[in-house]
DNA sequence: CTTACTATGATGACCGGTCTATATTATATG
DNA sequence: CATATAATATAGACCGGTCATCATAGTAAG
């Protein structure tokens, strides 16, 4: 059977999470929200609040990193892959009434404490979206170096872009910000492939 | 006299906040912190929590404003500018532990309700940070609609580079990110100069 | 009878906010 | 100069509510 209990708990949680932060979730409104008892949720994340959000985050880390990749790679020019990858989070964006936009951004600033599970897992997927950039860079000649340094700027200002779009309550930020990468990425790329 | 009581709050309470967001601070460590009673928090900020954070982001948002200004009037190259401001960034988080960036940020993430005034506060810092870009570039020559997604570029990368230092505990993200900005401004301010 | 899951509610810690009482300082008045 | 008065600020007990956690019992299915 695998109950969709435990499935609706982490969609909600995802959702909250990246509405109000870790410490603005709270377990009440999780259960409230799924509709189910306080015991299930016990059940289902033994560690408590903390397993229950690690779960939460893994699941929107995964769907942010398959998004990304779909971007990169149905384009085989990457201004074009990053351009769409924008147009994708704008979507996204404004479906959710502007709540839902990085899956970890607002428990990196909610944790001090570094050590934690939670922090790593954080760390894991700013790496990961990192990579699927460096790879569609690399393969579209730019050379390495360079390419690394790209790619954690195409990733920081979808990051910021979306803390604009958020307090906005718009997409013009993302597009606009989108325009300017696709432009950027588009005249490193070709500054390394006329040669 | 003016106590100091107020200030060490404010200057307690923006340290907290950006370090753990606003459902992550609470007023009890914030006191003790302060090394004050509890009266005094409500006698200098009569509107609560609400008022004391609000006033400690507007401190924040000073601060780093009048940073930004600094750097991009010293010196004549935006791209100059904006590296110089990446570095003022890089340093202050470094020397805060990796818990100071952005004054708004956490609270964008922490707040629902974008009706408050709080939210609204967000709003008009990252308008104002965006204008002094702005000023910056067309007084470089780049056209007025460019320099404003520029601006925003900018911006948003900062933030970004900001979220991933403090994740990954290194400013090498921020000078990366730094590096790249500073060399998109000065492609583009040369585009629109040599003409 | 066991495993998987649901259901309820008690628990103690901590939350932000309110209250009254006291101390300190500044100003006014004689 | 001395004293009264008011404004400013400190001090901390206290409240109702909510928090995450957990113990325990019920239910359904194989």
């Amino acid at each position: 059977m695998s109950s969709n209990t435990r499935q609706k708990m982490i969609e909600i949680t995802a959702r909250l999470v990246q509405a109000k932060g870790y410490h603005g979730t709270s377990l009440n409104e999780i259960l409230q929200k799924s509709d189910a008892p306080r015991g299930s949720l016990y059940f289902h994340f033994p560690g408590g609040k903390k397993t229950l959000v690690l779960e939460a985050m893994k699941a929107g880390i995964e769907e942010v990193s398959t998004a990304v990749k779909s971007s990169m790679e149905n384009s085989d020019d990457p201004a074009e892959g990053v351009m769409s990858n924008y147009q994708v989070l704008a979507q996204a964006m404004k479906e959710s009434n502007y709540q839902m936009g990085c899956p970890v951004s607002s428990v990196v600033l909610d944790m001090p404490d570094i050590e934690s599970e939670l922090a790593e897992i954080c760390r894991e997927a700013y790496n990961l979206w990192n990579e699927v950039y460096y790879g569609a860079f690399v393969k579209a000649g730019i050379e390495p170096e360079r390419a690394l340094r790209l790619a954690k700027t195409v990733q920081a200002a979808s990051e910021g872009a979306i803390l604009m779009a958020r307090s906005e309550q718009s997409i013009q930020p993302i597009e606009d910000i989108g325009k300017e990468m696709a432009d950027m990425v588009s005249h490193v790329a070709g500054q390394k492939t006329q040669q």
